[in-house]
DNA sequence: TAGGCTGGGAGATATT
DNA sequence: AAATATCTCCCAGCCT
């Protein structure tokens, strides 16, 4: 278990690369159990990779496999280091699960939990883009809008006392997380743009809402709220294309590590 | 018509 | 304790 911690605060899990390329489906039921019982344990039941398949041809829907879980301890301020520096146009390459760490040596604690698969329809240009990868670069240069606060209130730099957990952190980290391409996918990496499912956003939303700890049901329309008032701060901004956004260049670079 | 997008605004909670 | 930040929640209206 602690050598699963440690190889996912590593920014590696074993299995993940082949993992990379599967459509799967989040049981939230399994994954709130597991949160609720097991919040900061680690539970790494991880399915054999399995070959890219489109959703379409998902040939075991119900496969276990793993992601990653923040826990988030909020001990200390954050800094992310994912290695992002080979992101690919277009489509996010199986990658690393995020890992990031705090000035102080200490690292944000990941977990793993189970869940189940999934397959979406309409993600299917989506794992497509996951398993062949078609270009979707129509989604075109970000929409600038409004007055930006911009990255003052990202959290670049050591920052005293405790800090929750943002959703652009998850979805970034969702975005880092093969298995939740069922979800969320990578439009264009290198821009940080990325769309929703829309038949899995509100599985995504709800795990955000879980993790938050919220009482009531996260929706896709109350995460889309936050999402907007994003723009206000020019962390994250609503492309001209259904159900994608986009992460600031500087957003996108303190996300990634890389300045 | 449905699904998605937008923004106002009040309220809750965490953080400074 | 007060101010501020960051959502959360609901709503109405618009767009495609």
């Amino acid at each position: 278990m602690l050598a699963t911690l440690e190889t996912a605060r590593m920014g590696y899990v074993p299995g993940w690369s082949g993992l990379a390329q599967t459509t799967v489906e989040v049981d939230l039921d399994v994954i709130e159990e597991y949160l609720q019982e097991h919040s900061l344990d680690i539970q790494h039941t991880h399915s054999p990779p399995t070959p890219p398949a489109t959703p379409a041809q998902h040939p075991h829907p119900h496969q276990h496999t793993s992601i990653i879980e923040n826990s988030w301890s909020g001990q200390y301020a954050y800094e992310w280091r994912v290695n992002s520096t080979s992101h690919n146009d277009e489509v996010q390459e199986p990658t690393q699960p995020t890992a990031w760490s705090s000035p102080h040596g200490n690292q944000w604690e990941h977990s793993t939990y189970t869940y189940e698969a999934c397959s979406d329809s309409d993600s299917q240009s989506t794992s497509s883009l996951c398993v062949g990868y078609p270009p979707s670069p129509t989604s075109g240069p970000p929409v600038e809008r409004r007055v930006k606060k911009t990255s003052e209130s990202l959290p670049l730099v050591p920052l005293s006392g405790k800090k929750k957990e943002r959703l652009f952190h998850f979805l970034f980290e969702m975005l880092q997380t093969p298995s939740m391409r069922s979800c969320i996918w990578w439009v264009q990496a290198s821009s940080g743009t990325f769309q929703f499912s829309s038949q899995n956003k509100e599985r995504l939303a709800q795990l955000w809402g879980r993790r938050k700890g919220n009482r009531k049901t996260m929706t896709y329309q109350k995460m889309a709220r936050a999402l907007r008032n994003y723009s206000r701060t020019g962390e994250i901004s609503k492309v001209k294309r259904k159900l994608t956004y986009q992460f600031n260049e500087r957003t996108l670079r303190a996300l990634q590590g890389g300045f």
